[in-house]
RNA sequence: GUGCGAUUAGUUCAGUUGGUAGAGCACCAGAUUGUGGUUCUGGGUGUCAUCGGUUCGAGCCCGAUAUCGCACC
């Protein structure tokens, strides 16, 4: 996988660039839908790709490893043929799973032993056998196994959590280049940064990520409990320690305004499940600001959706109407606010390439935080 | 027509020896950040069928009326 880097924000990090993988490019800043199980909950391949224009989605081993299950995706082909998505899939390597699903778990410098959320069978993580499953399901982004630190963990307890996330990141590192991919195109791996809150841990943990020379780098461990105020900083300081001409990708956040404040400080991938997960429960997010679909005061609100939304639903279905549908439990409900959300996301992503670009992203984010981040 | 039972929040129902009502769902809001199609938090929205009686005090006891259900003729 390459990484071109085109143009750099000259009063901010901000930047824009092109990831080249086998299943074709990413223009970044991008935003990664998810797709937990092998699907974008509620969406069509058919929509991500015209009309959200989603350019890669996630998977996630944890979930596949435990559902279907290793046999299932190799007597598949993999995952991209599995379910039929041929541009890019990233995987996420399950820790941050085991650390918010699973009932028991046990860390070890072996691994995480865990057991699994759907019918408490036992399973051992190690960064072997992850680098293993991951090569199976057949991601053109592996993510290296970690331990997600809890926002408001002690020093202490984000000290020992960062030695056990390098010593399993230097096995994952090794099994990584002692591997093949299956399947006829290549695969890469990204380390994750971790070290909670703690400055001293989070360069610490950026350096030792960065002599695995990757393809690029993740921080983990954020919007886990931890104030807006110190994520921004965090992800202000770690940036810096990774090398530029390599993607930065900011796990698991977040809101549209996260996602601005991330990439004005450097960062270049997002992924999460705010846009699918609260849309499934009425809201969305627009460039006027937040809309609550539940809402009785949208009961009688005939005007499209979205009338600056980037997606078809957004002018093709009535406030009224999709109030109604959440009303009334409708998984269709579901399904426009999905596709709406992811739309808008991918939209916003773009908008800050475009502004990159135009040398005016600082002035554009400051007004466009403001409008987005407004209740309706 | 007679007998029995019921009537309490939008709904299904609870409500002690009589001390001016409460639960689930619904509803109205808020939360949700590397996804169990969720989950969590807050809010009671009431002429206790109606009228009258007993009592210091009635959702509760008594009478009448209305409506519904069941049984019998």
């Amino acid at each position: 996988m390459k990484f071109t880097l085109s143009c750099v924000d000259p009063h901010s990090s901000a930047r824009c660039g092109t990831l080249h993988t086998d299943h074709g490019d990413i223009q970044t800043p991008i935003f990664m839908p998810v797709g937990t199980v092998g699907s974008v909950k509620g969406v069509y391949h058919r929509d991500l790709k015209e009309d959200i224009k989603a350019e890669i989605i996630l998977g996630n081993t944890y979930h596949l490893y435990l559902r279907p299950g290793l046999d299932t995706l190799k007597a598949a082909g993999g995952l991209h043929k599995f379910e039929s998505w041929d541009r890019p899939i990233l995987t996420d390597s399950g820790g941050f799973q085991v650390f918010s699903l699973s009932p028991i778990r046990k860390l070890t410098a072996e691994g995480c032993r865990f057991s699994s959320h759907i019918d408490g069978s036992k399973h051992l993580f190690t960064p072997e056998n992850n680098v293993d499953t991951q090569r199976i399901i057949g991601a053109d982004i592996m993510m290296a196994l970690d331990e997600c630190c809890p926002g408001d963990a002690s020093h202490d307890y984000a000290r020992k959590s960062l030695d056990l996330t390098k010593g399993w990141l230097e096995r994952f590192d090794k099994r990584f280049r002692e591997t093949e991919p299956l399947y006829g195109y290549s695969q890469c791996y990204f380390p994750i940064v971790q070290g909670c809150v703690y400055p001293d841990l989070r360069r610490e943990a950026a350096e030792h990520a960065v002599q695995m020379g990757a393809d690029g780098y993740a921080i983990g461990g954020l919007a886990v409990g931890e104030s807006s105020e110190q994520m921004y900083e965090t992800i202000e300081l770690v940036c810096p320690l990774l090398p530029k001409d390599k993607p930065r990708y900011l796990m698991g956040v977040g809101t549209p305004v996260n996602i601005l404040e991330a990439i004005e400080r450097g960062v270049d991938m997002f992924d999460c499940v705010m846009p699918t997960r609260n849309g499934r429960n009425g809201m969305l997010f627009t460039w006027d600001g937040i809309m609550n679909m539940r809402n009785a005061k949208w009961a009688e609100d005939f005007s499209e959706i979205d009338p600056l939304g980037a997606s078809f639903v957004d002018h093709n279905y009535s406030k009224a109407y999709l109030h109604h549908l959440f009303k009334a439990g409708e998984m269709f409900a579901a399904m426009l606010a999905s596709e709406h959300n992811l739309a808008f996301y991918l939209d916003l992503v773009r908008e800050a390439r475009k502004h990159i670009q135009a040398g005016d992203f600082a002035a554009w984010k400051k007004q466009t935080v403001e409008r987005i981040s407004r209740r309706m």
